[in-house]
DNA sequence: TTGTTATACCTATTAGTTCGAGGTATAGTC
DNA sequence: GACTATACCTCGAACTAATAGGTATAACAA
């Protein structure tokens, strides 16, 4: 059914992958865990939405990444360029903008 | 250039709106710029994006409409029916979790 | 050895919504 | 007569999250 517009949800895997990975290089299944993790099982996302994220965000120059062997597996890590910081912050402040500019409206008269 | 998917956006045309039109009932233009103020000017929808909610919203039944001769123009006023309070209330949770969810990653360990 | 679960990567398709731009028409002001 | 504000509307583009499905190895149990 490919449930689309969940609402609340754009932008949101970008800023926590971003925000993960500013941290510390991961790798995409670690991060889809570590997401509910952080986010206090809040937020969920699937590794249909993490891997895509990633791809794009790489190819943007946000991430980059380097394959390392782990225990006969491969795991690609990623880590985050200038550009990417850059981009955190950015989202960082469209966040903080409009989750102000909600609260202020639900706190709006008229709170029976 | 149509920027489509402005971060954090989606589902905030819906909340607002119906949490609005659940105090009193009101037109589309001044629907408008209600919002700009309700959110003390961090958030500006315009009528390209208002309308086609309200229609959208009635479709779906959150809204119900009535046509309004003011001064030689008519209004369309919409107000909220009882679909469209159970929808907010879980449009309201929803932001709720997903709010909690994101302050709890930003504030996450690593925020040199 | 067979089956199951966890790890680890990936793609294709769908859904649908926000956005800017543009269009119509009336009322009021300069 | 021109301009602005009011008031409604539609169209097309862009984008992105979600589900479902697919591959392969390692580890563990039965």
């Amino acid at each position: 059914m490919a449930q689309s517009n969940p609402p609340f949800m754009s932008g949101v895997p970008e800023l926590l992958l971003l925000r993960l990975l500013d941290n510390r290089e991961m790798y995409g299944y670690e991060l889809v865990r570590s997401i509910r993790e952080v986010t206090s099982e809040a937020i969920s996302l699937g590794e249909g939405v993490i891997y895509p994220a990633l791809h794009s965000l790489e190819r943007n120059g946000s991430l980059k990444s380097r394959r390392k062997p782990v225990g006969g597996r491969t795991r690609v890590y990623y880590s985050v360029t200038k550009k990417g910081r850059d981009r955190l912050e950015k989202l960082q402040n469209d966040w903080q903008r409009i989750r102000t500019g909600i609260t202020s409206a639900l706190e709006s008269p008229g709170n029976a």
